[in-house]
DNA sequence: AGGCGCCAATGAACGCAATCCATCATCCAG
DNA sequence: CTGGATGATGGATTGCGTTCATTGGCGCCT
């Protein structure tokens, strides 16, 4: 790295950096900023003061303080999903549907400030679907469907729910279930709100009154055994 | 109403009205402006302009810019449940729980830009718990919570699930149904979406059968004894 | 090694919006 | 009719995002 630092005049210091070097910078003060004190009080001056250097040397690199946050929280969200396994790796539809919600809330539970700010200002926006964190979502919902299309194959879950109203059932509670937490008002267990979520959630698609059929089912064999039995004696 | 207006030097134009009615001016105008352009690019000036009066009079009558949206919201908010019904008027937990889901939804439909205002603005401040929508929100949920009880004391609804989480998912649910809406992306329709949120969160929080746990041990030995005996025949 | 030109960095200035306040205008009681 | 009391005004202030004319460091070229 090439930087040099010189005073001039009444302190003026003027340090050359790479561009990636200075981006970084912004992006880690601005993080470290949201981080502390939550995105809603942020000012251009105070990020730049924590990178280093000027307000206007922001926006050399950044078209816009809204610029700027929107690219923290996307770094922040890809990064989040760097340890998203593929739900292939569980067995079961109620152990998969878990994983994804407990991966969601433990997300939002390490980053309850850059959370909030995907949930009201990033979300809201017209241009939503033209961000990273859109097609990050996709990912999510992306295992989503493949779950849900093979429990509908398997008979496993009803052919009559939507699954965008699956996906709205799963993302919608999750983040409902958070926002005393992302309030500051309490605090919440990922796995086990994971478990309540994915149950109910669970049993809401099941194709079938949950043991309703296969009893009638068994009942049927049960008694044409019997029969046989019978005969038998 | 005593109301006289007089000009003085270069225009200058002074009309006193009653606290009352220059506070329904104020609110009236901020409401309208708010529905025809959104929330996001109200200004003080703006409003006061549409009021027939100017910036620091808004101030007087009201402490601060957020004060006087919070109020729009509530009072907007107010009116929406003028026309709530108590659900007992409705027979059966499902077509309770439709109703409820059914309302709320007509209400966002009804009002998008004050309830996109509601969600990313009144609901994450940490004393959102002081606010006229919180307390009438609470007359959602506490129709929720008598027709939860009930349907589970008749033993139409599981035991197990949290009362907490039945509200996170109907009101979860029903605000992330309508985000795309909110963005101005397409439509809905009150009245499918609510059938189909309040089939799957019914039937998601029907009861098992009896005795599950009890039931499914002795199902799967029997089911065991019927393969002996069909593997015999 | 020295000079040059590019462009990163600066910091002052600008614009806009919220909020405050000194002053003026009305209203109304007496 | 007149003197408070109080509503209304509009200009001043402040805070913050954004712009931009200058400054000067760094790498390249000779």
């Amino acid at each position: 790295m090439t930087a040099s630092t010189v005073r001039k005049r009444r302190n003026r210091v003027v340090t050359r950096q790479s561009q990636d070097v200075r981006v970084g910078d912004i992006l880690k003060a601005a993080r470290a900023i949201i981080g502390q004190s939550g995105y809603e009080g942020v000012t251009v001056a105070e990020i730049a003061e924590r990178a280093g250097i000027v307000e206007g040397t922001v926006y050399r690199y950044f078209k816009s303080k809204e610029e700027l946050l929107l690219k923290v929280a996307e770094d922040w969200f890809a990064e989040s999903f760097s340890d998203l396994v593929d739900v292939s790796a569980f067995s079961g539809t109620y152990n998969k549907l878990r994983y994804l919600v407990w991966h969601s809330l433990k997300t939002i539970k390490a980053g309850p400030a850059l959370s909030r700010f995907v949930f009201t200002e990033v979300r809201p926006k017209p241009d939503y679907k033209d961000t990273a964190v859109f097609d990050l979502n996709r990912r999510y919902t992306e295992q989503i469907r493949n779950l849900f299309a093979e429990a509908i194959e398997s008979g496993e879950f009803s052919h009559d729910v939507p699954e965008r109203l699956l996906r709205d059932m799963v993302f919608g509670t999750i983040e409902h279930s958070t926002w005393r937490f992302l309030r500051g008002e309490g605090d919440f267990d990922p796995a086990e709100i994971a478990d309540e979520i994915a149950a109910v959630l669970y049993r809401g698609m099941s194709a079938k009154p949950p043991e309703g059929d296969r009893f009638a089912v068994v009942l049927a064999r049960l008694e044409s055994v019997a029969d046989r039995l019978d005969e038998k004696a």
